[in-house]
DNA sequence: GGATAAACCGACCCACGGGTCGGTTTTATT
DNA sequence: AATAAAACCGACCCGTGGGTCGGTTTATCC
């Protein structure tokens, strides 16, 4: 069961979910027919599952999770979303941003599976606020930010990156994006008392 | 043939290239298959077609030629990608960024598309970077920037935006992004003498 | 060990998808 | 008007794709 999600996100990743067919993740599988339709009522209703357990714990682990502490938010933020990049430069077959490309695959052609994919995302930027909020109240960042704003404007720039680094050189595409969003953050900082 | 690639692109876009049968498209034109192969050789060999004319055009005319100007860089973009999440905001039918979708769909999945799709990428970074350094010369940008850094980290959010903005609420989202993206342009600019 | 259900098998169904091809109409040329 | 080439038609081919179903194996419980 963990086998067949793992295989099926695996391949809707690295193929399309609608350049995927059933008897692609069958093959992968070994695996007939009928125990597949045994345990899902169709393919949507496979990859729906996939979304609610397996992609989402790997969201959590890869992107929510790490930035939850108590330290400054920047701080935690840059480090994770490093992380990220750095695995997927390391990473020989990287496609991107396993939610981003699903949400650029699905994006006003199929309401249900974008609900599933929307309540990650909505996960993912409250988790981000929440932080930013939090590093607001400890001083970290100045108090006129707008943490919805800075939140979106993070999504945004990471999901684009990643789609970005599909292609050549990663590495250096790494490093630029890193030192941008440094640099963007370092304009998030609280000022220094003496305006 | 004009109209066969403008609707082409259109389904492509709105529907996805492998979520598209030719039929699809022919249904729409009301013309046959055997006018269609008369064209074309192939379905890949339509949407290269399409690529190299409809959608070169619609990038110069939307992302490329707006920021081509003697006057402040940081200006122009702003105005610029204001200008097309705007439009975005007030399309029905917005499913993204036309390039970004294409590049998401393609991405490590079919050679030749993506080597046309990132022709157009290349070109439309060259000229950001471009014109940034132009801005240095003219002293709108502080001599410290790194033209490519900021060129990769402006595409990447403004993909990422596309790609969010086709959800809910875009009118807000974008909002957010570009006082986000203003916020980051002005740690860019020149620095004033008294340093 | 017999009964019952859960799990599984794979042949089969049928619509669809990309692509072909023999033939017909349209257009341009002389 | 004759001719040839360009443009077009749509029936057809065949592999594929999602999904079904009658039957078989495997576990479970008494």
């Amino acid at each position: 069961m963990q086998r067949m999600q793992d295989t099926g996100l695996r391949l809707f990743y690295t193929q399309g979910y609608f350049n995927t067919s059933v008897d692609d993740v069958l093959k992968e599988l070994q695996m007939s027919k009928g125990a597949f339709y045994y345990h899902f009522d169709s393919k949507e209703d496979f990859f729906v599952q996939i979304i609610q357990t397996n992609l989402t714990h790997r969201m959590y682990a890869s992107l929510i999770d790490p930035i939850k502490s108590h330290e400054n938010p920047l701080v935690r933020i840059v480090k994770c979303l490093e992380d990220n990049l750095e695995t997927a430069v390391h990473n020989e077959l990287d496609f991107g941003c396993l939610l981003g490309n699903f949400i650029a695959e699905f994006n006003g052609r199929n309401e249900t599976i974008m609900k599933h994919l929307n309540d990650i995302l909505a996960i993912w930027e409250v988790s981000l606020v929440t932080a930013l909020q939090k590093g607001k109240f400890n001083g970290h960042l100045d108090r006129h930010v707008d943490c919805e704003a800075v939140s979106l404007y993070i999504i945004s720039s990471y999901l684009g990156i990643r789609t970005l680094m599909v292609g050549t050189a990663p590495s250096a595409k790494k490093y630029r994006f890193m030192s941008q969003l440094k640099h963007y953050f370092k304009s998030l900082e609280a000022r220094p008392i003496t305006a």
